[in-house]
Order: structure tokens, then C-alpha cells, then sequence
RNA sequence: GUGGCCUUAGCUCAACCGGCAGAGCAUUGGAUUGUGGAUCCAAAGGUUAUGGGUUCGACCCCCAUAGGCCACCCCA
């Protein structure tokens, strides 16, 4: 029979790599939470008209990358798959009137996007996001708030070396006469560009800027910088941003040709990366503020600004700067010691599933980690399969349970004693809870 | 969407010039009928990614498709 297959670009998360998912979550949430950031839910799907004007028609992401479904029956409505998380909030905040709410609206959400682009390492047609949007307040105060607090989750989900690149890309006073003027410098030196890089110049001229092309890089140098083009309301926002990311110690790099592929951002753009790595995908995660996304979504005009961070990537760096150094803290997600039981319960009569079982029971209902084998092997092979497992103790039901006693074997130690039946909870989380200390202080 | 490289057991890899597809690990079972974590033995696991073609004969050569990787495009 023909077999199945995870389609194109997705992939399944087996245990260990779904416990470090779940791992980078709960970082996330307890993150958000100290900082005030409540979660939000929002469909995985939307009518594709919420990315369509919210995102923008000539982006890439809509047009070529957008996962759109096909519905069942014809109702007139056509709907994607979210490929980013903002777009759907922002149409939350509008539809439940979020703007009656104490601005800034600080939200959070984790989850799969879609995006239907090639797929390479570090790059999926379904891949993870944290997320973090800060609606209501035209900052710069707040930039810097969300900025600290994307820095902050790489150093606690364990990314050395995350940075961020920061730029300002104007507002609807000043961009319109800046495009002007670079469309103009690129128009002088017409001649000298590659073919796509032409092609650019007509649909997005700000993406010339930061093309990889080494060909480009002269001209890209003499470019008329947008820093140098900002109004002064504009001007004054990054300026006042940097002095708080400065008063908080928060360091960046202004990188001028810094451009996010979404039309809806205003002034503030922002990359978390982490420097000198090998290959392509170098954003870890981006952002930027987005003053007029909710208006073109049909709200009042609100600012709001947000970033998500890609747990993929996360967890490929995390691969990256493990093959280093051999401490193997990232080696844990393989699967072993995290989930590992605290006992598991053998029994020396190969067909006693019974008294294995009620025991275990017992166990968990006491709050411990009990696993019973219920296989109908030899009691070596319990053990074996026991100590594999990574298993502490191992309770081992036989003859003693006549005086209401087992063995109760320490895997680790390799030692093993008699305990009363009665006593075995207690015996157990006497000698797992240090246990547990003492690996979550080595970590 | 464009170009290049790759695909043999669950995983990592062998198989000469085209001549009957193998190993290690993992899994399962056994080794004088109650004791594991580098003991020994064995089994199971493959339409060699899929579909065609060339050939007496194809894992090997050719074509197409799918998937993965790399570089673009772009982004997380």
C-alpha cells in the first residue's frame, strides 16, 4: 500500500522537538505575562481580504506566497491561511471595539503560519511565530519596550548573541517624497542595473536597498538614505526611540537599508538576527510599527506595533551554537532525562498487568511520574527497558507483596531496598524531588 | 516562481566496470522458570523515492515526476 507523506514544507514534531516547542512557548507566555501582555487567539484562517488590504496587494507574501483555501461550496467568500499573526489581531481589535479598551492594548499569541514559498532549512510552508503587537500608544516609548522584550526572549530561551537592526522607513508625510528621490538616483544609473534589479525599480524601488547583489553594492552606498529624509515628526520618533533603547542599555545598529516586505509599516523597523552565521536565513524574527493598519482595516486610526519571532529558526540556531560546545543542554530536547518517570512499575510475574497497573495508578494519583510496563516480558527486560527510559525508580512488584512489601529499585544507584506498599509515595518523592533539583540547577 | 546538487531498512551508511541488495545503531524475541544500564544468539525490517526507457541483465545509464538541500526571489 502506498504510503503518506507530510505535505511539501511541513514536518512533524515528534516528541523531543515538540517538548522544546512547547518549551520556547511557555518561555513566551511567562515572558509576556511579567510584561503585561495578555493572550490572544485568533482563527488560523481569515477571509483573504484581511491580508489582501492589510498586508498589501503587491507584496510578495500575498501575491505568491498566500495559502489560499478553496472553499467546499460557493458562497462568494475566499480565504488564506494566516501567513503572519498581525493582520487577523488587528481585525480583532476593530471587530470587538478593543479601541473602548485601556490603550495600549498589549497581545501575545504563539502558533503556525502559512506561506506558500519553496521551502529550505529553516524555512516552512507551516512554521511557528511568538508574538507580541502593542495596539493604541504612537510610541516611541513603547518601541523600545517591545524591542527589550523580543531581546529578552532569545537570552531566555538560550540564543546567544541576538541582536537587533533598526531602522525608520517614514510615514505617509515623508516617504512618498523620499521614493521620489531614490527612484530618481536609480533612474540615473539605469544602465548599470541587473535585469531584476530594473524590475524593482518600477514595483519596489525600497527593496533596490537592500539587494544582495554585489553588483549593487556601489550604488547602493551613495543612495539617498531615508534617515536623511524623515519629516520631522518621523525624525523626532527615532530619535526619541534610540534615547530610550540607550537609557535602558539596550544596544542596536541602525542599518538604513533595513525594509519590511509589508506595506503596512510606518516609521519604526525592526530584525532580530544573530551575527555571523552561515547561510540565508539570518532574520530570526521582525517587526515594525504599523500606524495604518487599522484604518485600512476599516477602525479608527490607531497606531500599534509588533513583532513575531520564528521558532524554527529558534531552534535551528540553538542546533547551530549546540555543535560548539558539548554541554549538550540542547541535547535534552533528543528526547530523554525532561520527560523521563520518575518510576516505572515492573512486576516479576510476566502476566501480572494488574497489579502493575493499580500501582501505578496509585502513584500518579499521589502527583508522581508513573509509567507501568504493561508488556508480558521478563522481568530483566522490564528493567532494561526501564533504565532505557531514563527512568529513577523502578518498583518491582513479586513474592514480598504477601507481606504488603516490593522492592524498590533506584536505577541510577543501581541500589534497591525493601519498602512497605503503604510507604511507597512517599518514598518516591523523597528521593525525586531532590533529584529534580539538582538536574534544573545544573541547566 | 528560476537554477544547481541529492534520494539504498526507522536512523547513519556500504554494494568493483551494469551481474542474485549488506552492515552498524534502533526495534522485537531468546540465552538452566526474580534484576537493567557497552555480554552473546537470532528475527523482523527494502517493489533501491515513484513512473517510464535502454539492456540478456539496472541501486548503477537515460527521461519524467515527487521530496530534501543549496543559491536566487523573499522572509520567519
Amino acid at each position: 500500500m502506498r504510503t503518506f507523506r507530510a505535505p511539501r514544507g511541513t514536518r512533524d514534531l515528534l516528541p523531543g522537538e515538540a517538548a522544546r516547542f512547547l518549551r520556547f512557548a511557555e518561555i513566551a507566555r511567562g515572558l509576556t505575562d511579567r510584561y503585561g501582555y495578555r493572550p490572544i487567539e485568533t482563527p488560523l484562517f481569515e477571509q483573504a481580504a484581511v491580508f489582501e488590504r492589510g498586508i498589501g496587494e503587491v507584496t510578495d507574501v500575498v501575491e505568491k506566497e498566500l495559502f489560499r483555501i478553496v472553499p467546499r461550496t460557493e458562497d462568494g467568500e475566499s480565504w488564506a491561511l494566516r501567513p503572519e499573526p498581525t493582520a487577523g489581531i488587528a481585525r480583532a481589535y476593530v471587530q470587538h471595539g478593543l479601541r473602548t479598551w485601556p490603550q495600549p492594548v498589549r497581545l501575545t499569541t504563539t502558533g503556525p503560519m502559512f506561506r506558500y514559498d519553496r521551502p529550505q532549512a529553516g524555512r516552512y510552508r507551516q512554521f511557528w511565530q511568538f508574538d507580541v503587537e502593542a495596539i493604541g500608544d504612537a510610541g516611541p516609548a513603547i518601541d523600545a519596550e517591545i524591542i527589550e522584550l523580543g531581546l529578552r526572549f532569545y537570552a531566555e530561551v538560550g540564543v546567544k548573541g541576538a541582536e537587533v537592526l533598526l531602522n525608520s522607513i517614514g510615514d505617509p508625510a515623508c516617504r512618498p517624497a523620499y521614493l521620489d528621490a531614490l527612484v530618481a538616483y536609480y533612474r540615473d544609473h539605469a544602465a548599470s542595473l541587473p535585469p531584476t534589479e530594473r524590475d524593482r525599480l518600477e514595483r519596489n524601488p525600497l527593496r533596490l536597498l537592500d539587494s544582495k547583489d554585489p553588483a549593487m553594492a556601489a550604488i547602493n552606498a551613495a543612495a539617498p538614505r531615508i534617515v536623511d529624509h524623515l519629516c520631522q515628526a518621523c525624525a523626532e520618533h527615532l530619535a526619541g526611540l534610540r534615547a530610550h533603547l540607550d537609557a535602558l542599555g539596550v544596544g542596536y545598529r541602525l542599518e538604513p537599508g533595513l525594509v519590511r516586505g509589508l506595506d503596512y509599516y510606518t516609521r519604526t523597523a525592526i530584525e532580530f538576527y544573530v551575527a555571523g552565521r552561515e547561510g540565508q536565513q539570518q532574520a530570526l524574527g521582525g517587526g515594525g510599527r504599523y500606524d495604518g493598519l487599522i484604518e485600512l482595516l476599516g477602525g479608527q486610526p490607531t497606531p500599534g506595533i509588533g513583532f513575531g519571532l520564528g521558532l524554527d529558526r529558534v531552534a535551528l540556531v540553538l542546533d547551530e551554537q549546540a555543535e560548539g560546545d558539548p554541554s549538550g543542554a540542547e541535547a535534552d530536547a533528543a528526547g530523554g532525562p525532561p520527560d523521563a518517570p520518575d518510576a516505572v512499575v515492573v512486576s516479576a510475574d510476566p502476566a501480572d498487568t494488574v497489579g502493575r497497573l493499580r500501582t501505578a495508578t496509585e502513584l500518579r494519583a499521589a502527583g508522581l511520574r508513573a509509567r507501568a510496563d504493561l508488556g508480558h516480558r521478563k522481568l530483566g527486560r522490564q528493567l532494561e527497558s526501564a533504565g532505557r527510559d531514563g527512568a529513577h525508580f523502578a518498583v518491582i512488584l513479586g513474592d514480598e507483596l504477601t507481606d504488603g512489601q516490593v522492592q524498590l529499585r533506584d536505577l541510577k544507584a543501581g541500589s534497591q531496598r525493601l519498602v512497605g506498599v503503604a510507604d511507597l509515595p512517599r518514598e518516591l518523592k523523597r528521593g525525586t524531588s531532590q533529584h529534580r533539583h539538582g538536574t534544573r540547577d545544573s541547566s
